[in-house]
DNA sequence: CTGAAAGCGCTTACAG
DNA sequence: CTGAAAGCGCTTACAG
């Protein structure tokens, strides 16, 4: 294993020189720094990086917290991360997050705490304050992607705004009877992903004077899979009462059950019973499914390029098309409506 | 940021003792230990690992390699993974790698071989000799799960076995005019997952005396994915010729990309469609697909611990449920097949 | 059982 | 533009 010493020795320079010439800060002659890295190349000698770390501080390294890595949009986060960071010759530390428990707290206390990660990338999860603390107590940047955490920059698609249009889109098909199957904790958490979709919707509804079709309360909720959609879906349409028209998913996963469970139920798609999702999963356009698409890959892109600038990283191969605006400031991502065969005109 | 001296000093002791006390190594008065440990505590202090790492050579983190997060198996091999190496104390280096390429090469070359893993998982992926080596040259541990790496231990379920063994369920239901979708490249290399569930595919027909139906070539290749089954099971099953009775694909997204394509054509299944998978995906009880199971996230949890084991970490809170093997010898992980609704007796 | 000292492999003022 | 020296925060022989 070479270290510099060896590189310096060969090229016939002192160690600083050589760690000069290898890093790129400080002034170095040259033809000194060829020959330094032509050294540097024949041995093979990579530095090590704890010890930069040591002395530097930095660790070249981004610590990632997400509570799946299974599900569509994660993964698709998680692999959006990974790139942009391996291609800023930056590590990624992987966090798999529980939602909540000694797990969740052993994370933050002690791998995050430590001194391994120079930022901290939290997806879909929302942080407490103090969460937020351990971080920036020790000034290092953290944001949020697709999630909340007080105090940190922030950035998401406005999950308010595309359930709204998701609504809205059946609202003009001409549907009245309109169901919301919302993501579990969207009642108790108002400001989460789910949260602000069923605020959107139940906007939209009102703006309609319309109220929520779906039996005993405004809403079902589900958990944010296609066995949760199913599930609940089965539970919605299965009803004797009157059957809604139209569903509007809060996620395509969901959708995916809910047309699942409408198949099994023989209920003709979509003549009689309408769904849209939010998402542009990869399976939508198989299924036609009607969904308000978002871009988990790029927001993995953005996201890290933000956190580049926030550690001061040069503008250097990564662009970030988030623009100049401030950190605390937050501009929504981008979605977009996409119409498929799952959704149409209302029966009369 | 509390350093060892400042624990030390306080708990009245030299750094060499606080160390000592807080690492374990060492012989520590009971009384001493108690003292720092609180006086630790008091003050927050956590170790550098950097630091720490310098002088041990041990960094206390894994390096996992993995083509995809965002597939089935690979998503909950990975959360396996996670879930244990965060109960070791380790942390977990993702690294998303590309089929191959510069990417690939750069991962090797520049991110592992550096001294920040102490070992190396990787999964689902066909190493070279030459990128094996440049993780065996620097004495770390490497290990395959669900794919190969010559001269590295293998962790995987006996794909062939498994295939046959899917196969057979079809014979015995009287299938005579069978057809395989096999994985992309299953065809060029042999000793992949896709090529040995092709082998045995091909191999449990062959005991029956039977060719494999399906047109031109003898199994479609299909990409691993539901869209990818749908394209080539749209191909196989539009096809004017003698229709297969069943199928057997080479995985559980295939098997329901093929499902997909069926209802879209018409055909009634399972009466004039057997469909039998490979997997156990979460999806499957859903869609009633036959299958044989595997159990990606014991997987991960197994190889994390026979990591651990060659890390010579204490057995400590891992079992290890693979026994005492010798590290060369494979010995095949656990499946099993659950017959749902998806198969039948062939149509007479 | 404990402490003083050396050293892991770098980088960074400080001189020159 | 370059080198000698100090130091990042630990752990580990080596004495005692």
């Amino acid at each position: 294993m070479p270290a510099i010493g060896d590189v310096a020795r060969l090229a016939g320079v002192s160690k600083a020189t050589a760690s000069r010439a290898l890093t790129g800060r400080g002034y170095v002659a040259d033809e000194t720094r060829r020959r330094v890295e032509a050294a540097a190349a024949r041995i093979g000698y990579i530095a090590s990086p704890d010890a930069a770390s040591l002395v530097t501080g930095r660790t070249k390294n981004v610590g990632v917290v997400i509570p799946f890595v299974n599900r569509w949009f994660f993964g698709e986060v998680l692999e959006g991360i990974e790139r942009s960071l391996l291609s800023a010759g930056y590590d990624l530390t992987l966090y798999n997050l529980a939602q909540s428990g000694p797990h969740r707290d052993r994370v933050f206390d002690f791998f995050l705490a430590r001194k391994r990660v120079d930022a901290v990338i939290a997806v879909g999860v929302d942080l407490t304050e103090r969460e937020v603390e351990v971080i920036t107590r020790r000034s290092k940047p953290i944001i949020a992607l697709g999630g909340t955490a007080p105090g940190a920059p922030r950035l998401a698609i406005d999950d308010r705004a595309a359930a709204s249009l998701a609504t809205e889109h059946l609202l003009k098909l001409g549907h009245v009877r309109i169901a919301h199957l919302a993501g579990a904790g969207s009642g108790a958490a108002a400001r989460s992903v789910q949260g602000l979709r069923r605020a959107g919707f139940l906007q939209a509804m009102d703006v309609a004077e319309l109220a929520p079709a779906g039996g005993i309360d405004d809403v079902i909720e589900a958990e944010m899979s296609l066995p949760g959609g199913y599930a609940a879906a089965l539970q919605l349409l299965g009803h004797p009462g009157d059957r809604p028209t139209a569903i509007f998913a809060a996620s395509d996963e969901i959708a995916f059950g809910a047309m699942r469970a409408a198949e099994r139920l023989g209920i003709p798609m979509p003549t009689e019973l309408s769904i849209v999702g939010i998402d542009g999963h990869e399976y939508a356009e198989l299924f036609g499914l009607t969904t308000v698409e978002q871009y988990p890959g790029e927001q993995g892109r953005i996201a890290v390029a933000r956190v580049m600038r926030m550690l001061g990283e040069g503008p250097s191969a990564l662009e970030d098309p988030g623009g100049a605006e401030s950190d605390v400031e937050w501009t929504p991502l981008a979605t977009r409506l996409v119409v498929r065969s799952s959704t149409t005109a209302a029966p009369r």
